[in-house]
DNA sequence: TCGCCCTCCTC
DNA sequence: CCATGTGAGGGCGA
């Protein structure tokens, strides 16, 4: 049978929920801002709304940029506040999870999702669906957003990126391979900028002349599990299953510095709520860590980490303070320059047996 | 397997 | 002049 694969993503998502909870802004350009605290302006945009994207301003781009792109346009800058849509992410999140197979959230804002056994692989039952579950989103929360379907995961988040905003568009599959072919390769889920380049200079620009490729070829400069994606996804063959409540595999914390310093005492000072919400994630989910790795941007921008692993796993707040600090002593010791942001992170994460919450044993599946 | 780096993803 | 924050995954040398 047709495998039918869907993807959604609701449209410029923080800042749609700002514009939700107070509408006056609707008609000006809405920026969410990442402020680093450094000075005033200093921080990124994350997400603008459409008015502001017409007037040149886009994610990533540093607020005191955006500004002045927008002097006397009369702009809305809003803090992001990522609880406030955790929590609509969660509600929407679950609306959708009843009208699919299998649901996987990929992000805060977006999903992919099954509908192959509830459709019977019928394509136009699946539209239907689709469209049930952007009325839902609208009618319960009043955000657009846009939906894809194709046979598989690579061809339904094309088709939601093409739709956006507010748009729904269906690949069948026997349309997939004409409508593929003539794409630019950095189009593909996957390909950013590094490997758009290395295709250019084997003389691939297009999708299609990937799916027709030498494999060999294609190994040789992007390695074995980029090479055989590439190639299955060029066809629409990629096979990655939509999975559901997939687990993290690790939790990590980076803040901006308040000023550039090597000292490693000051950054573990200004690291030490980020040890907290570590700990508290790991409490939450019942997990331990094998792994912790420090993290250090210097002030040119280039990343540095270091790193340890335990022989047993581990959860407790100290040992992630103490194996960050001398994390942080041999780096600092072993770079240039100063740093301008530092970092946490912990992996290898895995369930222990009597940190697991009761209804792990009432609910195996987990 | 570990440690480190690179690439990519989203907003 | 300014450049956030979170997480996944892969390559590669040791």
């Amino acid at each position: 049978m047709n495998r039918v694969v869907g993807h959604i993503d609701i449209d410029y998502f923080y800042a749609q929920v700002e514009e939700v909870e107070d509408p006056s802004i609707k008609q000006r350009p809405v920026l969410v801002c990442v402020f680093s605290g450094r000075t005033e302006d200093s921080g990124v945009v994350s997400t603008s709304n459409y008015r502001a994207r017409e007037l040149g301003v886009h994610s990533g781009m540093p607020i005191a940029l955006a500004k002045k792109k927008l002097q006397g346009k009369d702009p809305a800058l809003i803090r992001m506040d990522h609880e406030k849509y955790e929590v609509v992410s969660s509600r929407i999140m679950e609306s959708i999870a009843e009208l699919v197979d299998i649901l996987e959230p990929t992000g805060i804002d977006e999903a992919f999702f099954d509908l192959t056994s509830s459709s019977g692989g019928d394509f136009l039952s699946a539209k239907r669906t689709a469209e049930e579950i952007k009325d839902s989103i609208y009618k319960n929360e009043r955000l657009t957003c846009s939906v894809g379907l194709g046979r598989s995961k690579v061809v339904a988040k094309l088709c939601s990126d093409m739709a956006k905003p507010r748009g729904l568009k269906v690949v069948l599959p026997d349309e997939t391979e004409a409508f593929l072919s003539p794409l630019p390769v950095s189009k593909l889920y996957g390909v950013g900028p590094k490997t758009t380049a290395a295709l250019a200079e084997m003389g691939m620009e297009k999708v299609g002349e990937m799916a027709g490729a030498d494999p060999q070829d294609l190994e040789a400069h992007l390695g074995r599990k980029l090479a055989a994606y590439l190639v299955a996804a060029s066809r629409g063959a990629d096979s990655e299953p939509v999975v559901a409540n997939l687990e993290p595999a690790q939790y990590s914390r980076i803040v901006t510095l308040k000023h550039d310093t090597r000292d490693p005492a000051q950054a573990l000072g200004e690291l030490a709520p980020g040890f907290e919400y570590i700990h508290n994630k790991l409490v939450a989910s019942g997990k331990s860590f094998k792994s912790i790795a420090v993290i250090g941007i210097l002030s040119d921008l280039t990343i540095r980490t270091k790193s340890k692993t335990f022989e047993a796993p581990v959860a407790d707040l100290a040992v992630i303070r103490e194996s960050s600090s001398s994390l942080f002593e041999e780096l600092s010791q072993s770079v240039q320059k100063d740093f301008r942001r530092v970092g946490v992170r912990v992996s290898g994460l895995s369930y222990v047996e009597d940190q697991r919450s009761l209804s792990d044993f009432i609910r195996p599946s987990r």
